[in-house]
DNA sequence: TATGAATGAGATTTCATTCAT
DNA sequence: TATGAATGAAATCTCATTCAT
């Protein structure tokens, strides 16, 4: 009873992940996703409500950890910068265990309500990076260049979580960026302060 | 007669230039282009053999130029390494001076035969930094680090087009960059040496 | 056992009823029907052969007691011109039990075999009125003329008990309707009579 | 050039009318309104916006029409009384000439932002009806039995466009109706002022 | 040079119904 | 008694493309 499983959601979830990776979201077609799953269109609609409900379904709990981590993170980060290292190690971890899911949310969200999830993102890394300049160039904030260089950190995130790499290596990625990343910053303090 | 140009051309382009920036390539639709350059659909098949000629009429004289300079600019950059910083002031300036159609070839152009761009441009990149680590840190190279710090790099550019940045502005955005990532490989190039 | 009833089957007759009328036979969705009722579609078809077995279903009874009713007015209509008014009385008292099935199969009957009761009822009455004026002005029976006014006045039964009145309220109603009508069926008869 | 004109515009509005009128709007079939005209489905879209759009298209002119003459008549049917017999006879005509397209807004428009036509209507009327009970029988409204009178007149005239009769005969028809309600409102206001 | 007309395929979604359990 | 699963057809609508004029 409890356990007849055919199988057929875990493969439309399966086949969903693989067109929308694929095609993104708007261009995914909910006819290949059934016939690759084996089954008719209408088959999906038992099992979700909408081509979004698939969407989410397949995202929704990698996104949920990500919120949760995120906030924690945030807040922390800021309070006691030695927690930094930890925190990203901590997200990291998140982001391989959900490579594909966090793609989806990440890059392939279109015309999903996940849409601003990487814009979201990088807004909070703004203000965490904003603080950090107020902090060791205190009233040379340039907004565009805080874009820049979150741009940057974040785009190092999504090319780790395309690559292959097991977790290990991916971890050693991440301190190498960022290594990377701290020496970049300092450098532009030294030349910010240096300006004026 | 060579110039009676009602400029129906013209606002084609334009007019699918717009289109193709807010929807993509595959997402386009040729009515909505022809509704907005105030044509049928039938005079877009006059002036282009479809949808992806269309595309290409945008983004080609760019693409031609970019293909012209980073192929310039890879031979220079290795034999005198003093080149790079005029190589990617004339990148910046053509980056800048058609910021539209790169965003259109490097970010909108799935299901084209100009998809892979962006990955063909950071291929390049990658043997070009290749060649750095070689000299800095010989035997020491890293693919997948190479591909990160390449990947990020490439992201800083595709950040600087995307603002509203004069080009003055985006060109010091540049130089921050510039010194970010330099600083940045420097301190990787000392952590590899000091790993082994 | 002859009893153990979980009221599923009321709880669809219900739900089905509401439905019916709220959107018609033929734009009922059997979904919302089984959703409302908290059942899955399947258990529908355990009780009901069909869309139309539920709706038959659901105006069975008032229709028996519909059909008998008019049989045997329309008979003591014509014998005994004073029994109308009681004819009238208990039809009243008919429709006003069972209001919403006849609502049902007098207005959201399309596409089902009962999609006729409103035609067939009112030829009954066209019959019956043609009598009347066979009475009054032999020979000048106008068919057109007794078809409208047959619509008008099934237009008002249909009037009452779309409203929320009591059955004392419709009663009222219902002899205003009476008087109205049977002044204006005085007129006609005078206004033909004078005619020829 | 002005008239090449194969037709196929002319052919769908009359399909559809078909299809709206026996079927109501809601249920009318895109793909049955373009098989009768003979072309594709697309086809449609090329003439019309969408499902609403084309019965708009078919119903448009009569509408303008209606909404023009009943208001006319309804501001001078209070100051002149007498001017009503002439309002009705314009009324008349209007409806017959676009029989087919009235009934589709008066009992197929359901689903359409036309679907309040005929309450609308009834509602202009029961005003009208308001006041000329406030004349006779000053204080005894009651507005079940307005809505009642209103309904029963009302559906004569759907009854009137819904048959064959030529203008003539529907004229004939109209002021029998019109005969038969004077002495059934008549007998009504006296009914009442005795009930006091 | 351009229009107006039309196609045919594809999109997402809803539907009544069936059936094994 | 009922559930859960699935089908297949139909719905409205959008699309890139073609073609005669």
């Amino acid at each position: 009873m409890a356990e007849q499983d055919s199988g057929t959601k875990e493969r439309l979830l399966q086949s969903g992940k693989e067109e929308f990776l694929q095609h993104g979201f708007q261009n995914a077609s909910l006819r290949r996703i059934c016939a690759n799953a084996g089954v008719t269109t209408g088959a999906l609609y038992f099992f979700f409500r909408n081509k979004e409900d698939l969407f989410g379904s397949i995202v929704g709990k990698p996104l949920a950890a990500y919120h949760e981590l995120i906030e924690r993170s945030a807040k922390k980060e800021i309070e006691d910068v030695s927690s930094a290292t930890g925190n990203e190690e901590n997200l990291m971890r998140l982001l391989m265990t959900y490579r594909e899911e966090f793609i989806l949310l990440l890059e392939k969200s279109a015309d999903t309500k996940y849409e601003n999830c990487l814009t979201e993102y990088k807004a909070n890394l703004e203000k965490v990076t904003a603080a950090f300049f107020e902090k060791y160039a205190p009233g040379q904030a340039n907004g565009r260049l805080i874009q820049l260089i979150v741009s940057m950190r974040v785009q190092g995130y999504l090319e780790i979580i395309h690559g292959n790499d097991t977790l290990e290596e991916a971890m050693k990625l991440a301190k190498y960026m960022s290594c990377y990343a701290e020496a970049g910053f300092s450098e532009l303090i030294r030349q910010i302060n240096q300006e004026c």
